[in-house]
DNA sequence: CCAATAATTTCATTAAATGATATGGAACAC
DNA sequence: GTGTTCCATATCATTTAATGAAATTATTGG
């Protein structure tokens, strides 16, 4: 991408009256870190791209070096430095997935009248970590902190979305499901394609689920959401409409989470 | 009325003094970043952490939301953003050692169930760029991003091992280490002798560590690795069984780096 | 060795950052 | 409810800190 401007005062001109952004030279050394996660890049054409004078970058890009945001190598320029590790690593710690994504979960159930849940894999399970109840006067029955089987929920499903076939079979085989093996693999292979999974009354009778995975900045899974309701209120072809509603919210939730295009899915790292 | 004062004068931070820098700007919205990465911490106190006055604290901290670098919740305060997650994610790719490692990284883990680490040499001290952590519930105390010393460290004295003892010299009286240097010099004769090299609570008590070089198609040590744990994990008679799986791994990640047998070793340029 | 390109330093000019003060807003107490 | 308080945001005259043209110093490659 481009997208050099001028900062807050880019749409200033105009109006003649705009924002009076009051940090230039603070955005401009963020701007010079953006240019340089596109790929190392020396300081003559870093300036030339951000626009700014050779001495202006200079500048700029040394204050980051100093502080470790950048490295760099005569001859080969700039790029990314430590210190952008060790505060990806701290964002990551500090990031509370559950407390990120509550807003996304309450628009989600307040849009479709139904539960939501939010979970993450935990061993050979799926622990809840959230849950926003529907307007529906439906008894779901689960609780914040509980486990269940990842094989034969949405939820769980769509935790391992992105492990490999062998994987798979040790999920299934951990607990089963109500249906055979050959069956639920032949559907996982579809949810992995399309990206969201169901959960077609198989946990619990007259409870199906609609589920998404949600991916770190990595395009790691590291949690899913799902929306539950009672078999009457979900049927075959309103589930099919839930998902891109459902996977929606997991995007948006992972963009929050750093999560971008560009990262895509990764696999899953072995074992837990 | 509260006074807005900047209070005392010089608070140096960590920088070198006369700092002419030239980027005031810049340099105190990374401050901000920084304090923030401490934890949460909201306005006020933040510009008392800092000493600037609210107006300015207020100033640079929306840039950095605007940005993505900070979030901001009413009441809470400001917490470190997405950007630092995707930034955090792009520099550990572009640099391709860690990209290139993590898998056996992970491998080395599950086998070993200790913590691993892998590092580059930074001028006199070691930069630790990826950690897995293993199963054992002890707790290693390092971070991605953070640098140790060469000396007293397994993986500072594997980034080294092909160092002359001028050299060697000059990294021990850098920082120095629990041993003397005479006994220190016996052992990375023998380390380098043997192309891995170990540490012995030197730099942290009851923490024992197997470490070996990472070479690239110079046959130069670009990296090292480390597998580290508690003292009592850590027998005499284990390390020396570790040195194998260590040393291979190694191996295997300097051969994806170009390296081969006929590379062999090769001197490192002289230092800074 | 010299030419060419990249990196760094210098310094007068001026635009941009600063911060005291004012205003707006949300939580809490009463 | 209404008052109180503390936090967040907006304003604007002052002055300081950022700017960039040009000069200087390293590096590289022929």
């Amino acid at each position: 991408m481009e997208s050099n401007r001028k900062i807050g005062a880019a749409d200033a001109e105009d109006e003649g009256k705009g924002t009076p952004s009051g940090s230039q030279t603070l955005f401009r050394g963020l701007d010079v870190i953006d240019a340089v996660a596109e790929g190392a890049i020396a300081l003559p054409a870093l300036s030339e791209r951000l626009s700014l004078t050779k001495s202006t970058t200079h500048r700029l890009a040394s204050a980051l070096v100093e502080r470790g945001y950048l490295t760099f190598v005569a001859r080969e320029g700039y790029s990314l430095g430590p210190k952008l590790l060790e505060l990806g690593w701290v964002a990551h710690q500090q990031m509370h997935i559950p407390s990120l994504a509550r807003p996304h979960l309450e628009q989600l159930a307040a849009a479709t009248e139904d539960t939501v849940h939010l979970g993450i894999l935990d061993g050979f399970q799926a622990l809840y970590l959230d849950k926003v109840p529907g307007r529906r006067r439906v008894v779901i029955g689960s609780r914040v902190g509980e486990r269940h089987p990842i094989a034969s929920t949405g939820l769980g499903k769509a935790l391992i979305l992105d492990h490999d076939e062998a994987a798979w079979r040790e999920f299934y085989e951990a607990q089963g499901s109500s249906v055979g093996l050959a069956v639920w693999l032949e559907r996982m292979r579809a949810y992995a394609a399309k990206g969201y999974a169901f959960d077609l009354e198989e946990n619990e009778d007259q409870i199906r689920c609609v589920a998404a995975p949600i991916r770190g900045a990595s395009g790691e899974i590291v949690a899913a959401l799902s929306v539950s309701s009672a078999a009457q209120y979900m049927s075959d072809a309103r589930m099919e409409g839930l998902t891109g509603q459902v996977t929606d919210i997991a995007t948006a939730i992972s963009r929050e989470l750093g999560w971008s295009e560009r990262a895509g899915r990764r696999r899953p790292r072995r074992k837990t």
